[in-house]
DNA sequence: CGATATCTGTGAATATTGTTACAAACTATC
DNA sequence: GATAGTTTGTAACAATATTCACAGATATCG
């Protein structure tokens, strides 16, 4: 795990190639060679062996990868080898559709809370989980050991969630809301701007 | 609009640019430096002239931008004069959730259509849309002149339906489903792969 | 109006990311 | 075990994206 500056597009490839991965290991398909890999994801065979080169060497000349043996690797440098608990703020329609989404766990991730500020919704089941009051939030998620929190609440409650959540020792934030985030060095910041990916569609019809 | 080629990064960051500025419009605010847009937007002064730089020269010198007009440049740049009709295929937690959502009309985008193959769901109205059988999709997204196409529907469908989209004329898809999809040249297709933002995190916890 | 301060627009430098290309390692075959 | 055929890993290169840095334009102020 030499710690060279790995590029955040190589992460997130590292992803893709786990799930294919994993889909041949279910095939019984013992070996693959980067450049089916790359087919099998659009993506070209140096790129495939450039991102696993950040990591060690995996492949064998000849004859590719040994898929039983990358799938675990890649468990083991994505942090899939162990499950991380997560907290939703905000149980509006996005709130309600992430929780609702049923393929968390397979991610190695499990929803513990939920939180609201609208009084009719906290105290609500949602998909199993109970809404609970925004106020409540410090002691619960110091509590459940969350290391992920995932923002899906209006712009102008953001920071002020994010603040509360980092102060509560989350690591990593997932931010929905469409502002760029001020936080500390040590917390990583996703952000999904949906009406961002939105709007950059018309940019390419008009043009 | 001299075409160079643009930065995909630099088109997602005039949104943000515009955003801003819309607000300041908002307060009156009638002029801002490139440094005091890009420390409210969390982005370089560099960045924020080199961005506007590649559609023309918008500011003056000593003074800054002039807020409205910067507005309506980037409006223009960005196609936000006109509105855009939009179909959403997939009428689960997701779709029901972008259905929901209100803030379309402000994007210039109008939800017109959805889909699903849900026998229990056609017919349904949700959220003022009536979800069709997608078998419906050919004929009525070419009667409704759709070109934004929204994938919400799981992986193994997903080729098909953008598929059928782009038959029927669709020029842009965005695309939720976790795989890498295969569209002529001429379709602009945007990912947002919500699992991999999610398993990206647990990257970051693990190292 | 001249001096000073502010701010843009953009070449040039730098940093980052992706691709090409090939030596070296391994496999398969006869 | 020599030969031909694969395939990796990575150094060198190319392409992109970002930052630096500054000339030149404009504003401000006494």
């Amino acid at each position: 795990m030499a710690d060279k500056k790995i590029p955040e597009g190589t992460i997130s490839r590292l992803f893709v190639y786990l799930r294919e991965i994993s889909k041949l290991v279910g095939l019984n398909i013992r070996t693959i060679s980067s450049a089916e890999l790359g087919e099998r994801t659009n993506l070209s065979d140096a790129q495939v062996r450039r991102d696993l080169g950040y990591f060690g060497q995996f492949g064998v000349s000849g004859s590719g990868y040994d898929t039983g043996e990358l799938q675990k690797a890649l468990e083991k440098i994505l942090g899939k080898t162990k499950t991380w608990n997560v907290a939703v703020v905000g149980a509006g329609h996005l709130g309600s559709a992430l929780l609702a989404y049923s393929g968390f766990k397979k991610l190695g991730l499990d929803i513990v809370a939920t939180f609201d500020t609208d009084e009719k919704k906290i105290g609500k089941d949602l998909s199993g989980i109970k809404v609970q009051s925004l106020d409540d939030l410090p002691k619960a998620v110091g509590k459940k050991k969350v290391s992920i929190g995932i923002i899906a609440v209006p712009a102008q409650n953001a920071q002020e969630v994010a603040d509360k959540l980092i102060e509560s020792k989350v690591e990593c934030l997932l931010n929905f809301a469409p502002i760029s985030l001020n936080v500390p060095e040590n917390v990583k910041v996703k952000n999904v701007d949906l009406s961002r990916e939105l709007e950059t569609l018309s940019y390419y019809l008009a043009n």
